[in-house]
DNA sequence: TGTCTATATTGACAGCCGTCGATACTGAGT
DNA sequence: ACTCAGTATCGACGGCTGTCAATATAGACA
C-alpha cells in the first residue's frame, strides 16, 4: 500500500520544442498542479533536501502550523503523482522524494540544456 | 501597458538543495500555479515552440474550443507571472514566451544539472 | 485484549478558479 | 464620425481545493 501512484507524466518532448497535445497537457498539468501549492512545495523541499533522503511525517508536521490531517492530505497529493514515496516502518511513516520524477518534470518544461541566463 | 508583470520568483537555491522558506515557497507557487492548467500549458507550448517566437492571439484562440474571453484570461495569468509578454501591433496582439523565466522555474525545482535517468 | 501513539480517511465548509455571455476598449479603414 | 474586427474586462455561476474536527486504522507494548 506504500504507493498508490498513478503516475502518468511520461516522457514527451519539452514544452518549448513543439506544441503539447491535449493529452500531454492534461498529464503534465496533473503533476504541475500537485506542486502548485506553497505547503506542498515546502514539504517536497524538506523531504528532498533532507540528509539520508528520508523524513518521518512527525518531523514534517512540526514544520507547519497546520493540522495533522492537512499535512497528510498534502503528502497524499504528492504521492499520487509520484513525486514522493512512502514507507511504513513500525509506527512511523517515512517519505522519500523521487528525484527522477522531478527531473522529468523539469525536462518536460525546458528540455535538457538549462543554461540559466541570470541577467 | 504591454506587460503588467509582477514577477517575483527570484533566484533561490533549488528546492532539492535546501528547504524553502515560507516566502520562497509562496513566490514559487505563484509561478507554478500559473502553469498548473492544461490550457495554459498548451498556450505556453504553442507560443514557445512557434517559429519566429511570436504568436497572434487570433492564432491561439483557434486552437481551442473555448470562448475568446477564456483564452484572454489564461493569457493574462501567464503574463502576470512573467512567463509570456505581449505587444500590440495594430489590431493584433502578439505573445512571446520568456524562456529565461521558464528556465529559472526549472532551475528552482532541480537546480542546474539535469541528467535525466530515463529508466 | 486493551491502550497509547502515529498516520490516514471522512465529511463539511469557505474560498478560489475556469468558464461563459455581455460589454468595453483599441486601432484601422472608410 | 461611423463601423468593423480583434482583444480585454466584467459579473455570474458551478466545480474544485485547502482546511479543519471527528473518526478510523495500524502498529507497539503492556
Amino acid at each position: 500500500m506504500s504507493n498508490q501512484s498513478e503516475t502518468t507524466e511520461s516522457c514527451s518532448p519539452p514544452l518549448i520544442a513543439e506544441p503539447l497535445t491535449q493529452e500531454q497537457a492534461t498529464d503534465l498539468a496533473r503533476t504541475v498542479k500537485a506542486l502548485a501549492d506553497p505547503v506542498r512545495l515546502r514539504l517536497l523541499s524538506l523531504i528532498a533536501s533532507h540528509a539520508g533522503g528520508e523524513v518521518c511525517v512527525c518531523d514534517l508536521s512540526g514544520a507547519f502550523e497546520l493540522s495533522q490531517p492537512t499535512i497528510s492530505h498534502h503528502l497524499k497529493v504528492l504521492r499520487q503523482v509520484g513525486l514522493v514515496t512512502s514507507e511504513r516502518r513500525g509506527t512511523w511513516v517515512y517519505y522519500r522524494a523521487d528525484l527522477d520524477a522531478l527531473r522529468r518534470l523539469s525536462t518536460a518544461l525546458v528540455g535538457d540544456a538549462t543554461p540559466v541566463v541570470t541577467a
